[in-house]
RNA sequence: GGGGCUGUGGUCUAGUGGCUAUGACGUCCGCCUGACUCGCGGGAGUUCCCCAGUUCGAAUCUGGGCAGCCCCACCA
C-alpha cells in the first residue's frame, strides 16, 4: 500500500485578490523585486515611461495602455534583462494649472508667480502619493524610486539646459509675430494643442463699396472688419477683374483696403471675394506676408477689441459680433445671413476658440529639417508598423515652428534677461540651473553689448512639451553619478498609446536629434485606446468614462490587465465589464488548477528520471514546449495578446479539460497504476503548472504570484516569479509520436463524452463497449489504452490498426 | 480634401492562400465526473461588407465600391 499524503500544505479554498493583491504588493516593494540593480553586469533593457499628467486621476485608458507597456516589462525581466522602468509624473503643465486654479479657487494670474508656484507645489505635494498608488495598484512593475516629476529641480534644471544649448546651437529665436493665441488662458499655445469644435454660426453677406458699386462679401466674423487690410478674389474670376488696382471702402468703418488676385481666394465659396483680416485664420497670415499688408490689431490678449474698433472697442468677441451685426443691419449694409455649422479651432484645455495674435514669443526653429524628421522617424522600429504613417503626416503636414513660450505663471522659467537698453538675451550659466528670472540676479553685471547694468527677467516659461519631451534624459539622469548611467541612452523602448505621436514621441524624436543626433530609443511601441461598449471614444461629455479604479474595486487588478491583453498592439478595445467577469473566471480556474496539483505535489521530491515519462504525459509536454516557442516570439515582437489567447487555450483546454482528467486517476491510485506512473504525473504537472503560471505572469501578476508562493518558491529557490526565468524551449521534449497518441486520446475522450451527452447520462455512466480505428501502430496503441479505458470508463475496449493510405484518420464504435 | 486602421456566427474576437473558419460571452440541451456550478459535457448558430480579378484553390492577394472609427488639414 503506498500512503499518499495530499493534507499537509495550508491551501485556502478560495483565491482572494483584494487580499492577497494588497500583501503581494506590499511583498514586492519591501523585496525590492522591481528594482534596477544599478551594479549589474546584466544586459539593459530601458523603458521610457511616459509619465502621467496628474490632473485628477486614473482613467481606463491609462490602465489599457500602462498595463501593455508592463507587460512587456515583466517579460523582458523574466528573459533576464536588467530592466531600467522608472516612473515619473507629468505635473508640469496648463492641465496642472487649470486643476489647481480650479480646486483651490484662485485665479493664477491674480497672485504672485512665486506665491502661485508654491500653492501648486503644496497641492501636488497632497494629490501625488494616492495618484500614484493607483499605478501601482494596476501592477505596474516600475521601479518606483526611480521618479521624477516633470516640474521637480532635476528636471528644471535639464529643461533649461536644453533651451540654452539650443539657444547656442543657433536653434531658438524670439519673435514678435502672429501666434496662435488662447484667450480664455492668455497663452500663446502650439499646433498640437488645438482641437476642431462644431460651432452653430452665420455666413453673413456684408457689403463693401468698390468703385461705386456694392460688392457683396461673405464672412462669420465681421468683428474683424476694424482689421481689415485687403480683399482678395480669384486671379481668373470674370466677375472681379476689373477692381484689380481699386480699393474697397470697408462697412462701418469706412477706411479704403486695397482689391488684389490672389489663387487662394476660392471663386465657389461665398460669393468668391473674400476680405482679409489680421488676423482672422492662417490663410489671413500667409496673404498679409505675401502681400507685405500692414498688420491691424481687432483683438487684445485677453480676447477684447482694440482701440481701432472705435466704439466697439473693450467689447468681448461675442458681443462685438452682434453689436457689429446690429449696425450693420441699420445701415443697410448687411444683407442676408444664412446660419452654418462650421468647425473652428478651439483650444483643447479649455474649448475656447483660438485667436491669431502679436505677440513676442520663443520659437525652435525646425521647419527647416522636415526631411531629417522622416528619415528620423524611418530609423525607429514602429511597432506595430503602420503607426509609423502618423508621423510621418504629421511631418509633411508642419507649418510653424514649435512655439515654446507660454504666459502662464506656472512652469519652468525662460532662463533668460534681456538687456533694458538693447534687449540683448543674457542666458544663465549652467552651474546657476535652475534659475527663475523673476527672482534671480543675471550672471553677469553689465550687457556685453552695450554696457547697460540695467536687465529685465523674461516673465514667460517654457511650454510643459518643451520638457517632457526630455524624458529619456529626465529619467537616466537620475542616475547620472552611477557608472551605468553611460549604458541607459539611447533607451531601448518608448512605450505610450497613439494620439500623442504627433507631439511628445515627435517632440522627444526632435530634442533628442538636436542635442545628440541619435534618435533617443530602438523601439516604440503603441497602445490604443480603452472605448465604450460600442466601439466609441470615451469622453466625460459623453459621459460614458468608466472608472478603472472601481473596476478594480469590483473585480481586481490581474482582470483589468488580462482584459487590457485581449487585443492586438495599437488596436483600440471595446470596455465590457463582462470581459472582466470572464477574466474572473480565469483566475479563479488558474487557483483551483494549480491547488489540484499542489495538492498531488506534497511528497514530490523533484527526481524523475524523464526517459520513463509515461507517453501521454510526454503528449502534454510536448505541446507545452511547442507552446512557449510560438508565446516567446510573439511576445518579443511586443504581441502579448497572442501569447495570452494561446496560453490560456492551452491551459484550459488542453490541460485541465483533457489532461488533468486523463492524469488524475494514476495520481490518486498509485496502488492500480503503479508508482512509476504517479511519479510522472507529478513530474508533468509540476512542469506544466509552474510553465503555464510564468507564461501568464507578465499579465496577471497578482494571481501568478499568489499561487507561485505557496508552493514553487521554495522549490525553486527564487524568491519572486516576476525574478524566475522565461520558460525555454526545448526541441527534444518535442515528440511526435506521443502526440499522435495523445490525439487519439483525447479523440477517445471526446466521442464518449459525446456519446453519454447524446444520451444524457452523468459522464460517470460506463461505456459497456468501444471499439478505437486509427493508424496508430498496435504498441504505440498499447502505451495509451490504459489512459483511455479509465478515462472513459471503457468496460470493454478494442483496437484496430486503420490502412496507412485510408481517408479517414480515426473512427470508433460506442456502446453504452 | 489628405492619411491611416477596421469590417469574420446575436456581441466581442483569432486567423495574411489550402483541414469540418479560433476562442470568449450569450443561447439551447444535459451532468453535482474524488480542483473548480466563477464548474463539466454536448448542440445550434457565420453569403468571413459588396463586386470584379489573380490562382488548381481566397476570409486571407490585386483593383473598384460601401460602411464605421481615428489622425491631420481646410473652415469666407
Amino acid at each position: 500500500m503506498v500512503i499518499i499524503n495530499m493534507a499537509k500544505i495550508e491551501l485556502p479554498k478560495q483565491y482572494k485578490p483584494k487580499e492577497s493583491e494588497e500583501q503581494l504588493l506590499e511583498f514586492w516593494e519591501k523585496e525590492g523585486i522591481y528594482a534596477f540593480d544599478t551594479e549589474s553586469d546584466k544586459k539593459i533593457y530601458s523603458i521610457d515611461t511616459p509619465p502621467p499628467t496628474i490632473s485628477g486621476k486614473m482613467h481606463i485608458g491609462h490602465a489599457f495602455s500602462y498595463a501593455q507597456q508592463d507587460f512587456i516589462a515583466r517579460f523582458k525581466r523574466m528573459k533576464g534583462f536588467n530592466v531600467f522602468y522608472p516612473f515619473g509624473t507629468d505635473d508640469n503643465g496648463l492641465p496642472t494649472d487649470r486643476l489647481v486654479e480650479k480646486t483651490k479657487n484662485v485665479k493664477s494670474g491674480d497672485m504672485e508667480r512665486k506665491e502661485y508656484v508654491k500653492l501648486v507645489l503644496k497641492t501636488l505635494e497632497e494629490l501625488r502619493p494616492k495618484f500614484i498608488a493607483d499605478w501601482k495598484k494596476i501592477g505596474m512593475s516600475c521601479d518606483f524610486n526611480i521618479y521624477y516629476t516633470t516640474i521637480d529641480e532635476h528636471c528644471q534644471k535639464i529643461s533649461q539646459k536644453s533651451f540654452i544649448e539650443l539657444y547656442k546651437e543657433g536653434r531658438e529665436y524670439r519673435k514678435d509675430a502672429p501666434t496662435m493665441w488662447c484667450p480664455e488662458c492668455k497663452t500663446g499655445v502650439s499646433q498640437v494643442e488645438c482641437e476642431d469644435k462644431m460651432f452653430d454660426s452665420f455666413f453673413n453677406d456684408i457689403i463693401f463699396r468698390i468703385d461705386g458699386k456694392d460688392v457683396i462679401i461673405a464672412t462669420t466674423r465681421p468683428e474683424l472688419l476694424p482689421a481689415c487690410v485687403a480683399v482678395f478674389y480669384h486671379p481668373d474670376d470674370k466677375r472681379y477683374q476689373k477692381y484689380e488696382g481699386k480699393t474697397a471702402k470697408v462697412p462701418l468703418f469706412d477706411f479704403e483696403v486695397p482689391v488684389l488676385p490672389d489663387e487662394r481666394a476660392d471663386p465657389e465659396k461665398g460669393s468668391g471675394i473674400v476680405m482679409c483680416c489680421t488676423f482672422g485664420d492662417q490663410t489671413d497670415m500667409e496673404w498679409q506676408k505675401a502681400h507685405n499688408l500692414p498688420i491691424k490689431l481687432a483683438l487684445s490678449h485677453e480676447g477684447k477689441m482694440t482701440e481701432i474698433a472705435g466704439r466697439y472697442s473693450g467689447m468681448g468677441i461675442q458681443t462685438a459680433r452682434k453689436m457689429i451685426i446690429e449696425d450693420l443691419k441699420d445701415n443697410r449694409l448687411l444683407i442676408s445671413q444664412t446660419p452654418i455649422k462650421h468647425a473652428i479651432n478651439v483650444h483643447e484645455r479649455c474649448g475656447t476658440e483660438i485667436e491669431f495674435i502679436k505677440s513676442k514669443q520663443w520659437f525652435i526653429k525646425y521647419l527647416d529639417l522636415k526631411e531629417d524628421m522622416i528619415k528620423w522617424g524611418a530609423e525607429l522600429n514602429w511597432y506595430p508598423k503602420h503607426m509609423k504613417h502618423r508621423y510621418d503626416n504629421w511631418v509633411k503636414g508642419l507649418q510653424w515652428d514649435w512655439l515654446i513660450s507660454r504666459q502662464r505663471h506656472y512652469g519652468i522659467p525662460f532662463p533668460v534677461w534681456y538687456c533694458k537698453k538693447c534687449d540683448e538675451v543674457i542666458l544663465a550659466k549652467e552651474e546657476d540651473l535652475p534659475v527663475d528670472p523673476l527672482e534671480d540676479k543675471p550672471p553677469v553685471d553689465k550687457c556685453p553689448k552695450c554696457g547697460c547694468a540695467e536687465f529685465k527677467p523674461e516673465k514667460d516659461i517654457i511650454d510643459t512639451w518643451a520638457t517632457s519631451s526630455l524624458t529619456p534624459q529626465l529619467c537616466t539622469q537620475l542616475l547620472k553619478n552611477k557608472p551605468i548611467y553611460k549604458k541607459l541612452f539611447p533607451m531601448d523602448l518608448r512605450p505610450q498609446a497613439h494620439d500623442i505621436i504627433t507631439f511628445w514621441l515627435f517632440n522627444t524624436v526632435v530634442k533628442s536629434r538636436l542635442h545628440y543626433d541619435k534618435n533617443p530609443w530602438k523601439d516604440v511601441v503603441i497602445s490604443g485606446h480603452a472605448q465604450d461598449p460600442h466601439g466609441k471614444k470615451m469622453s466625460k461629455s459623453k459621459g460614458n468614462v468608466v472608472d478603472p479604479r472601481e473596476m478594480i474595486e469590483k473585480y481586481n487588478a490581474d482582470a483589468l490587465r488580462f482584459w487590457a491583453a485581449g487585443t492586438k498592439l495599437g488596436d483600440d478595445l471595446p470596455f465590457m465589464e463582462k470581459d472582466l467577469v470572464t477574466a474572473n473566471k480565469t483566475i479563479t480556474k488558474l487557483w483551483n488548477a494549480s491547488k489540484f496539483a499542489i495538492m498531488h505535489l506534497e511528497d514530490y521530491d523533484g527526481k524523475f528520471d524523464t526517459s520513463k515519462l509515461e507517453v501521454i504525459d510526454r503528449w502534454i509536454l510536448s505541446r507545452m514546449h511547442k507552446l512557449i516557442k510560438s508565446c516567446t516570439e510573439s511576445f518579443e515582437v511586443y504581441e502579448f495578446s497572442k501569447t495570452k489567447a494561446e496560453a490560456e487555450k492551452f491551459f484550459w483546454q488542453d490541460f485541465c479539460d483533457n489532461y488533468m482528467e486523463i492524469a488524475k486517476h494514476r495520481l490518486y491510485n498509485p496502488d492500480t497504476y503503479g508508482v512509476d506512473a504517479r511519479k510522472s504525473a507529478q513530474y508533468t504537472l509540476y512542469t506544466v503548472v509552474l510553465n503555464i503560471l510564468k507564461l501568464f505572469a507578465p499579465i496577471m501578476p497578482y494571481i501568478t504570484e499568489a499561487t507561485y508562493q505557496i508552493y514553487f518558491a521554495e522549490k525553486e529557490g527564487i524568491k519572486s516569479i516576476h525574478n524566475s526565468s522565461w520558460p525555454e524551449y526545448d526541441k527534444k521534449v518535442i515528440d511526435e509520436k506521443a502526440e499522435a497518441a495523445g490525439e487519439l486520446v483525447v479523440y477517445a475522450v471526446t466521442n464518449a463524452r459525446r456519446a453519454k451527452s447524446d444520451k444524457n447520462v452523468s459522464l460517470k455512466t460506463p461505456i459497456v463497449n468501444m471499439v478505437l480505428k486509427s493508424k496508430l501502430s498496435n504498441d504505440e496503441f498499447k502505451a495509451v489504452e490504459r489512459d483511455i479505458a479509465v478515462t472513459t470508463i471503457a468496460e470493454i475496449l478494442r483496437y484496430e490498426q486503420l490502412d496507412k493510405d485510408s481517408k479517414i484518420d480515426y473512427e470508433h464504435e460506442i456502446e453504452l
